[in-house]
DNA sequence: AGGAAACTATATCCA
DNA sequence: TCTATACTTCCAAGT
């Protein structure tokens, strides 16, 4: 909790690469956006800072002005259902309260946390963190950038920000004036509730920002660069974290280092919820965790080698101990009453064993197996 | 958190069988005390108070006086390391502090633990231990008596006692006469370090108490009666409690619920460290879970049918996979794939070999040859 | 006197 | 557009 790197949305990639909307994809294309263009580079230095409006094409910058044509419209629409909604959020409030943390902030505090998942994971991630040095803020950021990292969920579901370095960076006119009071979880998140003030993309200037992400990931952005931008802010089921960035199941439990968005299962209502994480989250902690997409990469293909040799080795022990098993059930009763006896062994037809390719006669007395295959 | 049973202390079986100490045999036995002996019995009729200690029979007080006597002796030869002991004890607790819980007390406070795990433990915790009224304290009881679920392990590893309802039934002069302040887990904890008060076994009058009990379970307690009733005072490992009371990871894990005792790893000291739990804390969470003794057999043979089940299918699935593909690569490779090589051995008659005096066949095409007789 | 992470397979349930 | 559990495997630290 020291000094964090800042928020998720100072990590972007250069070129927007206008990537499908499919985020549930096959595995090795998930986290190659940066690195098959340029696997050389170190990640610190592939990570860009945010590129300011103006240098955008003119195509996304019409994009950019129609959404926020389209969110000033629909946020009219919203707009007369703010005031009895928020007594609604109150309400689920007090029913779906969100999960809290110790109250105490800072390291200095003697309250801490205690599970010991978490104690080790926060000792990761400070570690990790400490490692990036925190960004100055980005000028053309109108809105205070909360940062995930600092802020400890109170049992209320309020937000509050632990001050630290990065702070002097922000202007206290913005840090004051835009303060955000997020409301809680509620069914259905597809309205936004208890919105004082308006809220801008983090990405461009359109306030059509999408509430779920802004609610759960306390990320504002627009529809439209949510929609442009998968490559950050798609959403990952929590299976898709553990197979794609090879996050554990601690890590994605612990609400220190994702938020996280639980809806009803696809599958069937009535199973666990599904659990959606933001990608930049997840990527981020993911390449601090591995070392950049190269870390990230190099271990999947690690552990893909790895579960290819270990398949092969249970498919062999599997075989042969079902051959001993069979052999022995078959003839077991048989070589256990007699004696050793010289006999003619009668083979039958002969069988391929799949690992090896070799046929092997088996006597149906005794058992014992020969290969056909002779060089 | 609520308001908590009494400790696991006032949970007595009426009559101490004498089981031996092994404690970690055959899962079947494991808590079969109290289910064997009454099984019709539901859990709270069968669990009685405390008998007085006149009410014992002779010979048991007679142990209890040899206890209390060996206990007086080996308090004398410990007294002279007391004051060093606690020096290095408070050494060690900067080095080996024990897991810290958020610093906020009882239920009304604000500051909340947060990982989902506890929160849905500490949930399910709190609506079972309502359905426990409180007991009131038992008059033999001369000392204070610490109700773990009541304390607060702090960073520095004192305990704090919540208050609640169960004090009013506390001497206000006990609670303060005896106040408990323990010292840390130190690597030899055989020997008890800063006890500025005389102990009295729960059970007995003996003052030979356990220590390591008293430190890591905060059971006092003698050796004697320890020995006597491994249904209660007997330790299990972390592996036991899983496999015996059926008891989760999380739930293990978490502080709130259980105290245990950390050593090095028997199998290999480099390992994970082994985890200690005392019987009758596990017990008594695990028959609250469950439903009693009962519900804990019924759920037990009911895990043991599955795996069984389990197993067999798992079996069949393995069999009949192997016979088709055996099948399968009889016809299909003899036909298909036919490579040059590959023969039906044509062994002749069996043949001796007059150096070794084994019978052997060969093949007519290829000359492979086999030993005919097979042990 | 084992424990926890990683991996694979499987059932999923509660008002 | 899934997730928790049960099960298997391997396990450390200082130089
Ligand atoms: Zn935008
Ligand atoms: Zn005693």
């Amino acid at each position: 909790m020291a000094s964090p790197p800042p928020a998720s949305s100072d990590l972007t990639v250069p070129s927007t690469s206008t990537t499908s909307s499919g985020d549930s994809t096959a595995k090795t294309d998930s986290h190659s956006t940066t690195t098959t263009n340029a696997p050389s580079i170190p990640y610190e230095e592939s990570v860009g800072r945010h590129v300011s409006r103006k240098e955008l094409p003119a195509d996304v910058q019409a994009r950019i002005e129609r959404n926020r044509l389209a969110a000033l419209e629909r946020r009219a629409k919203y707009q007369k259902r703010l005031d009895s909604e928020r007594s609604i959020a109150q309400q689920f409030g007090e029913v779906l309260p969100l999960p809290s943390l110790a109250s105490a902030g800072g390291e200095s505090g003697a309250g801490y946390l205690t599970s010991a998942i978490i104690e080790k994971n926060a000792a990761e991630i400070h570690k990790a963190m400490e490692e990036v040095e925190p960004l100055p803020k980005n000028e053309w950021t109108k809105f205070y950038d909360y940062d995930l990292s600092k802020m400890k969920d109170t049992r209320a579901g309020f937000i509050q920000v632990i001050d630290d370095d990065k702070k002097r960076d922000a202007e206290d006119e913005n840090s004051k004036k835009r303060k955000w009071e997020p409301t809680l979880a509620q069914p259905d998140p597809s309205i936004f509730l208890g919105a004082d003030d308006n809220y801008e993309c983090q990405d461009c200037t359109s306030i059509d920002v999408d509430f779920q992400l802004l609610r759960y990931f306390h990320v504002p952005v627009c529809i439209g660069c949510r929609d442009a931008q998968p490559e950050k802010y798609s959403l990952l089921t929590k299976t898709e974290c553990r197979a794609d960035y090879l996050l554990t199941d601690p890590e994605l439990r612990d609400t220190d280092l994702f938020s996280f968005w639980e809806r009803p299962n696809p599958k069937k209502s009535t199973w666990n919820n599904m659990m959606l994480y933001l990608r930049c989250q997840v990527e981020e902690f993911a390449f601090k965790k591995w070392g950049g997409p190269e870390g990230l990469d190099k271990e999947f293909e690690k552990r893909e080698r790895e579960k290819e040799a270990r398949k092969e080795v249970k498919f062999k022990k599997e075989l042969r101990d079902l051959r001993n098993k069979t052999r022995t059930s078959v003839w077991q009763d048989k070589r256990m009453q007699q004696r050793p006896k010289i006999h003619k062994h009668n083979f039958g037809t002969a069988l391929v064993d799949p690992e090896s390719g070799a046929s092997v006669q088996t006597c149906v007395e005794c058992g014992i197996q020969v290969e056909c295959e002779e060089f």
